[in-house]
Order: structure tokens, then C-alpha cells, then sequence
RNA sequence: GGAAAGAUGUCCGAGUGGUUUAAGGAGCACGCCUGGAAAGCGUGUGUACGCCUAAAGCGUACCGCGGGUUCGAAUCCCGCUCUUUCCGCCA
């Protein structure tokens, strides 16, 4: 959520940068400028009645004291009647308030000055590419029908537990998983997070606080008799570990990494490019968040890259790094990079992670701030990444290091994790 | 699921309708004192919004949350949430 002191004194960069991000409804942006006018106006008067009320009650409890009953009364009197006006102005006041807040809560993050036009994920630039494409036999197979073969994965097996797009892992499927999930723990607390083992259900007010409602209602399992989601990324506990808090300066940058299983409903999507690990109503995520000054979340957000970079490189995996446009853009990010790595058999690039800067989007929900130097308190920046998103990982893994003889071969840095050099 | 008790500032803690403008203590910050420190003394010490270009200053709201009674509520009434303890159930 945008602060309206912002808006407010920069209205006509707000419009423009929304424009990057294909935002429709600009429209809000002097609805709720012009509604904070009011807000403001009648606070003020709301504020003065108050204040006279306050005067007066004083004075009838000092003249009840001095036994001055007839007086009293008629303070009394007068005290009813402003009360009245007041009363009328709080409903006018909480109305607007309403109005203000749910206009500002459908206007996106502004999207950084050097995140480029464009519409879709066409539009996206590419700034890096790295690894190598495998040089495969000719034929390989994809993930799902090797991994089925070598009995790995068994994805008819979780449609009889749950539903489609909840494998099941066997054997050393399961330690691949499970192996990941340590390096990439490992790496991430070698790289100065600290490890956070979270809730992964959490309540309406979280879910509030990082973004994903109202907007993403839709996309969340939902636990209604206890009013609880099954969270989409660990992103969401995390980051509102840090919900109504003021941090010290010297607390930040607060850097965490937690993995757990992650849940999306996937609502609308279906075919032949959610085959397999490629799109998946439960899969397991390392996410790294930080919390900084403003000043350097730009400077932590190449940090996450560099670090997501690494963790592809280690595992010599072909990849590319997408700059996403303004109209790619999640509506809470102010900019994104996706990693997407070469998964060969399907001949596709598939997202394997998504590091963010939101600015003070998701902080001014959250009323996250820190106590600066001069001892003010300022919304500090959140950032998150997936590092990494670990069923596409697995999928790129199992294609491209597959063998002709229908094996896998393990990467040198996950073998002392498994204990098995191939599968 | 049943019963009881509780929720006050950074923390502890007092407060059952009007000098509470939330006592008192601890902590923290600054100052005095000191060769330096401790002790002692003094001062200050939350959040949000508004008025003001800003600062200073002032106003309003906030004692778990939401309503209500009253001229006036931390205090009385109603509803809710959470915590703790006991019982039940249980990995």
C-alpha cells in the first residue's frame, strides 16, 4: 500500500510510473487525494468539538466539587449538544477513512524508475544468461516419464491421496527433495540468514500484511473454521514476523531463510504446461527475505541476485536472469528479476525464482519501521526471493542430467546431501 | 470441548466514575557531581492522525479488540479475541 503523504506530494510521478505497470484505474489516484482533503477538514473539526467537550466535563467535575449543582447542569447542557455535532462528524470521518482505505489498497506499487515498458512476459529483458545448455541424446524424456520410470516421483499416487498436482516422492526422489532443501538451508545460512521455521498456516491479517489479500483471496487454500490460509511461500510468516514492530537502526538488515512447503490453488490454470513438477499445488521453497533502510534495499537487492545466481551455478544448472517489465510486474513489487533455468527435454525455460524490492509497499501495511538516527520512525523496505523454488529445480535437474540408459546424475555439490552419485 | 483467572507504557506494577494531566519502581538517554566510575541528584523518555512550509508548540485518539451507558470511562454494562491454570481428549 502506497502512503498518501507520498502520493499526495507526488502525484504526477505516481501517475506516470502506474502507467509503466499498465495500471487502469488512475482515476484513484485523485479520488483519494481528494477524499484525504476532506479527511483532513473534517478531522480538524471533529478534533476542536472534542477538545471543548473535554473543557467543559473538566469544569463540571471542579463544579460539582464546589457544590455548584445549577451550573453543572447547565454545562451538562451544553456539553449534549456538541456532542451531537460530534458524534455526526466521527460517522462522516469513519466513513471516509472506509473510502480512503479501500481505494488506496486496489493501487499497485510504483514500479522503480528503471523497470522497462512493456506489457507481458514477452516484454521482459533478458540481463543474463549462464550455464550450459546440455548436449542430450537424441529423444530424452521429460521429468514426469523418467521419473516415473526410475519410480522417483509418483504423481497418480498423490491424485488418490489429494488431487492432482500433489506428488508423491519415493526413495531417492524423496532424498533428492530433501537433499535440496539442506543445500540450499546451508547455503543460505553460510550467506548470513538466519534460519526461521514458521507457521505455514497463518491468519487473515498476515495475509493482509504481505499483499496476498484482498488481492490474491482466490489463489489461497482456506481453512474456514478456523479463518486460516495455507500459505502460498514462506514470504508470508516471515515477513510478518516483523507486523507492528519498530526496529532499531542497528537491527537492520534483517536477513531470514526458511523452507517450507507451499500451497497455491493455481486457480485457472491447466494443460499441457502444468505437466508434471512445471506447475503444482504443493511444493517445497527455500525463501531469503530482508528487511532494510531505504537507502539500501536497491544495494540488497543485487545481493539476493548474486546470491540466487550462485546457487544456480553450484548447481550447473543453464539459466537466465529476466529484468520484468512494469506490466509482468506483481502488484506489490516495486521491481523483480526472475531466474528461470533450461530444462531440455521439454526444450523450456522454467521460473525457478523471483527476488523483489517492495519498497515500503508491503512495510506500510505491515507497520514496519525503524527508529532512525535522528529518532524518527521510518517504514523500512522488505525484499524476498525464492532460493530456490524447488519442484522446477528438480524437473530441470532430472532432464538435463538424465543419462541414455534412463538415469540421473546427481550434481557434485548435492552428493554428500544424497549419499548417491545417480539415480 | 468444560471451568476459573487474567490482559495497563520498553518492563514490573498501582489504579473500581471527576486534581490520573495513568501513581510508584526498573530500564534507557542527557546533565550535574567525580581524577574516572559507581552511588546520589536533576531532567527527559510511547504510537497514530491533525493544525503549522518546517521546527517548536498545540489539539485529538489510544490502558487486549469492538460496541454501549454517562456531561465525563483504564474504572460500569454487553460482545469478541488472546494468554495462563485445572479437567477432558490426544501425536
Amino acid at each position: 500500500m502506497l502512503t498518501l503523504p507520498y502520493i499526495r506530494q507526488n502525484k504526477d510521478e505516481v501517475l506516470e510510473r502506474l502507467k509503466v505497470k499498465h495500471f487502469m484505474h488512475l482515476t484513484l489516484i485523485d479520488e483519494v487525494i481528494e477524499l484525504d482533503e476532506k479527511r483532513r477538514q473534517i478531522q480538524k473539526q471533529c478534533d476542536d468539538i472534542k477538545a471543548q467537550q473535554n473543557q467543559i466535563s473538566k469544569q463540571i467535575g471542579q463544579l460539582f466539587a464546589q457544590g455548584k449543582k445549577e451550573e453543572a447542569e447547565q454545562k451538562k447542557a451544553e456539553s449534549a449538544t456538541l456532542k451531537d455535532i460530534a458524534e455526526a462528524l466521527i460517522k462522516e470521518l469513519d466513513t471516509i477513512e472506509h473510502a480512503i482505505h479501500d481505494k488506496l489498497v486496489l493501487i499497485p506499487n510504483v514500479p522503480h524508475s528503471s523497470v522497462p515498458q512493456g506489457k507481458t512476459a514477452e516484454d521482459n529483458t533478458v540481463v543474463k544468461e549462464g550455464g550450459k545448455k546440455p548436449d542430450l541424446f537424441p529423444n530424452p524424456l521429460p521429468h514426469w516419464e523418467l521419473a516415473k520410470k526410475l519410480d522417483i516421483i509418483d504423481f497418480e499416487l498423490g491424485v488418490k491421496i489429494a488431487g492432482a498436482g500433489f506428488p508423491v516422492y519415493k526413495g531417492k526422489g524423496a532424498k533428492l527433495e530433501r537433499s535440496l532443501i539442506n543445500f540450499f538451508l546451508d547455503n543460505a545460512i553460510q550467506a548470513g540468514y538466519q534460519e526461521i521455521i514458521p507457521p505455514i498456516v497463518i491468519n487473515k491479517e498476515s495475509g493482509f500484511g504481505t499483499g496476498q489479500l484482498p488481492d490474491k483471496d482466490g489463489q489461497m487454500y482456506h481453512v474456514p473454521l478456523d479463518e486460516l490460509y495455507l500459505i502460498p511461500t514462506a514470504e508470508v510468516p516471515i515477513t510478518n514476523l516483523y507486523r507492528d514492530v519498530i526496529l532499531e537502526e542497528k537491527d537492520l538488515p534483517i536477513k531470514n531463510c526458511g523452507y517450507t512447503p507451499c500451497f497455491r490453488r493455481e486457480a485457472g490454470s491447466y494443460g499441457a504446461h502444468v505437466r508434471g513438477l512445471n506447475r503444482l499445488h504443493q511444493f517445497d521453497k527455500i525463501e531469503i527475505v530482508q528487511v532494510t533502510k531505504p537507502e539500501d534495499s536497491y544495494r540488497a537487492l543485487q545481493e539476493m541476485c548474486d546470491y540466487v545466481e550462485s546457487l544456480l551455478i553450484k548447481l550447473e544448472l543453464p539459466y537466465r536472469i529476466l529484468l520484468l517489465c512494469g506490466g509482468d510486474m506483481s502488484f506489490a513489487s516495486a521491481k523483480t528479476y526472475d531466474f528461470e533455468v533450461y530444462s531440455a527435454a521439454q526444450d523450456k525455460w522454467l521460473e525457478v525464482s523471483s527476488v523483489s524490492n517492495f519498497e515500503t509497499f508491503q512495510s506500510n501495511r505491515l507497520k514496519l519501521r525503524y527508529k532512525s538516527a535522528d529518532k524518527k520512525n521510518e517504514l523500512a523496505h522488505t525484499l524476498n526471493g525464492s532460493a530456490l523454488g524447488m519442484a522446477r529445480v528438480v524437473a530441470a535437474l532430472i532432464e538435463n542430467n538424465q543419462t541414455e540408459d534412463a538415469h540421473i546424475e546427481i550434481p557434485t555439490c548435492l552428493r554428500t546431501y544424497t549419499g548417491f552419485d545417480r539415480i
